[in-house]
DNA sequence: CCAGTGATGTCCT
DNA sequence: GGACATCACTGGT
């Protein structure tokens, strides 16, 4: 079944790609926050690192339902998201690794605990659970569809395909050789390896 | 480099 | 219901 996020609804590696540019805006405390999406990686249930590897259970079952809504975990006590994309009935998605702040990095400082060094750029946000404390990001917000508030997906064009690295994934014990982890060049939020 | 972190899944009783 | 392993991370040394 096709939805409106026909844009997200295509294999996971296009999707994680496509992803690249996009901006996350977040209502928060009455405050626009927006970041733009700079660094994501590909999941999907044929994928040995994934999470919907073994199939579906409580914890990962927004991964198996239609794209465009946003799972989010949490792991060694941090919390991180993804964009569910593709069709529903098949998990995947796009794992959002880092971000860049576009408006609001002063309220993403407040939420982020800390010295100064980790509010610094790039510290505010270029990991997958801070991100999510910067941006205010918690399991409440698991199946959340980003077409409203408080957290939406708003869709930019395409990067050309120069400006994309392409590189294996960050932090992954299994199927660690495969090219799924996607990143705009040069660009300062991307986490280092 | 490595310790802390806490939810979740699996396997037992 | 309990014990244990696992884990797509972070921060400080």
């Amino acid at each position: 079944m096709r939805t409106d996020w026909g844009w997200l609804t295509l294999p996971t590696d296009a999707a994680a790609r496509r992803l690249l540019g996009c901006d996350l805006e977040r209502l928060l405390d009455g405050e626009v926050l927006r970041a733009r999406i700079v660094e994501t990686e590909a999941y999907d249930q044929d994928d040995e690192a994934s999470h919907a590897f073994r199939g579906q259970t409580v914890r990962n079952a927004t991964m198996f339902g239609p794209a465009g809504h946003l799972y989010v975990y949490r792991l060694y006590g941090h919390h991180c998201c993804n964009v569910v994309t593709g069709y529903a009935g098949y998990g995947q998605g796009a794992l959002i690794r880092a971000v860049e702040p576009l408006e609001g990095a002063d309220v993403m400082q407040q939420r982020r605990t800390g010295d100064e060094r980790r509010l610094a750029t790039p510290h505010l946000t270029n990991g997958p659970g801070r991100l999510c404390q910067a941006l205010g990001v918690t399991s409440s917000l698991d199946g959340h569809h980003l077409v409203e508030d408080p957290l939406r997906l708003v869709q930019r064009p395409p990067l050309e395909s120069s400006q994309i690295v392409v590189s294996t994934r960050i932090g992954v014990t299994k199927a660690t050789e495969r090219p799924r982890r996607f990143h705009i060049r040069d660009n300062a939020f991307v986490s280092r390896r």
